[in-house]
DNA sequence: TAGGTCACG
DNA sequence: ACGTACGTGACCTAG
């Protein structure tokens, strides 16, 4: 037996994702077959203490050292803290929301039932799509391998042809919040009244985190019925809920990362960025643009982050594909820097076989090298989102592991509750609520020093829908 | 278990 | 001519 305890911690399964993020197993056998040992040789413990050597020198070759050891490691225990802490669920709160959505869900189901002219099933794509597009005619927009496709999607596109479709989208819009947001939190609700979800660290292709069981960084918004779910999720009794998100964080990383002046300028200025955008775009001065103007600007910005083609963006924002063509041409031609970041990120990639985040992240790409188009695009589109959403997820890592220590050394009674990719939530006693903004502003604002500021909102209230 | 669908950033 | 916007997790049905 070699292994001796030497009162540090090492982590294979982090280590193993700062090293491989991709990688589907994280079990032992799984690292260990990767690096060509034995498992059956060898007790446990000295498999582990022999791994973890191996991949110490592989950490210190590849310039991963500080993003393992002074990012995902100290964030484990954050996260620990976090899930053993859980969120506030008012049940009551839920249950009653619940009467009303399956109260809605039921008269759904019988005018459905009625129109359809025999019982089906609305939740089965299959049934859905047979009654539709065999049996009452309607057209099909779109195919899924399986047959028609009845996503909203379509059916928004066909929703004058029949009353029963306004119907189908309103069923489905309840049927998931009851399904997904009643029923399933309700129980999973622990006796403590809390819900506990699980963060897992090594999930993700970019470096972000996720929550499972339940997943709490999806909890609805977009919608005024579903934001309703988020009066469920309150501060315990007498304490207040405080809300910091950073305010469009992946452009400013772009910004810093591409050194485009323009862009650069626009956030120094503290200019409205989608309004900025669309001001150079359409070529009017800012106070020139139109809503539409920077609706069409935001969605090539929002484009731009996922490795923007022309299809994508035409197919999101209604116009021909010749026409997002011309647009994505024009939105490079004013962000010169955006367009170099562009093509480096995808060149950097096929010859490294990885691209890389501000801490020094990588995302292997071996879809760059593929002879099928779809496979090779889409690893085109990765290697330009990857290093934006990867360093936007170093930089609230770093903020994290700061504020929870922060808390503690203040001798704060605020606790870090949950993290949702650009914001963190932190539940306190009323008297701490300025003291704890100013820290989360603080140290969230100042964990980077990019090229740009880094700007977070924060709010506060006694439930997550009143953090507003 | 896979596919379709839909909730979030 | 081709055809996918990036990253996740959960619920439901069907086989």
């Amino acid at each position: 037996m070699g292994a001796r305890m030497e009162g540090e911690a090492f982590d294979v399964m982090l280590a193993g994702y700062v090293l491989q993020p991709q990688r589907k197993s994280f079990s032992l056998e799984a690292l260990c077959q990767d690096e060509g040992m034995n498992l059956r040789a060898e007790c446990p413990a000295e498999t582990l203490y022999r791994l973890s050597l191996v991949q110490q020198a592989q950490l210190k070759g590849d310039g991963l050292e500080t993003l393992y050891k002074e990012i995902e490691l100290p964030l484990a225990m954050v996260l620990l803290d976090m899930e053993r802490e859980g969120f506030m669920v008012d049940d009551s709160e839920l249950k009653r929301l619940g009467e009303t959505f399956s109260a809605r869900i039921r008269e759904l189901t019988d005018e459905i039932t009625q129109m359809a002219g025999v019982p089906i099933n609305i939740n089965s794509p299959k049934q859905l799509g047979e009654l539709l597009f065999e049996r009452m005619g309607l057209p099909a927009r779109k195919k899924t391998s399986s047959g028609y496709s009845t996503s909203a999607e379509v059916l928004e596109q066909i929703a004058d042809l029949h009353p029963i479709i306004p119907l189908i989208l309103e069923y489905r819009r309840y049927a998931k919040l009851n399904s997904t947001y009643i029923e399933a939190l309700l129980k999973l609700q622990s006796p403590d009244g809390r819900i506990h979800t699980r963060f897992d660290q090594v999930s993700t292709a970019t470096g972000r985190i996720s929550s499972l069981e339940p997943n709490l960084q999806n909890i609805p918004i977009r919608t005024e019925l579903g934001k309703e779910i988020r009066r469920a999720f309150s501060a315990r009794p007498g304490w207040r809920l405080v809300d910091a998100d950073y305010s469009q964080i992946e452009l400013r990383v772009l910004a810093h990362m591409s050194h485009d002046q323009t862009m650069q300028e626009a956030f120094r200025m503290g200019q409205d960025i989608h309004q900025r955008t669309a001001s150079e775009v359409y070529g009017v001065p800012l106070d020139e643009v139109t809503h539409a103007m920077r609706s069409a600007a935001k969605a090539v910005n929002f484009g731009i982050v996922y490795g923007i083609s022309d299809f994508g963006l035409a197919r999101n924002i209604g116009v021909s594909r010749k026409e997002a063509g011309a647009f994505i041409e024009l939105y490079l031609n004013r962000y010169p820097g955006v367009r170099a970041f562009m093509e480096n990120a995808v060149k950097l990639g096929q010859s490294q076989g990885y691209v890389t985040t501000l801490m020094g992240r990588r995302r292997y790409l071996p879809e760059l090298k593929s002879s099928n188009y779809n496979t090779r695009s889409f690893g085109e589109r990765a290697a330009m989102n990857s290093p934006i959403q990867g360093t936007a997820a170093d930089i609230i890592k770093m903020a994290m592991v700061q504020v929870h220590d922060a808390l503690k050394k203040n001798g704060l009674k605020a606790r870090l509750i949950l993290q949702v990719h650009d914001e963190l939530i932190v539940e306190c006693p009323p008297d701490e609520v300025p003291a704890v903004k100013a820290l989360l502003v603080s140290l969230m604002e100042g964990v980077m020093r990019l090229d740009v500021p880094l700007k977070v909102d924060v709010s506060d209230g006694v439930n997550w829908y009143d953090c507003k």
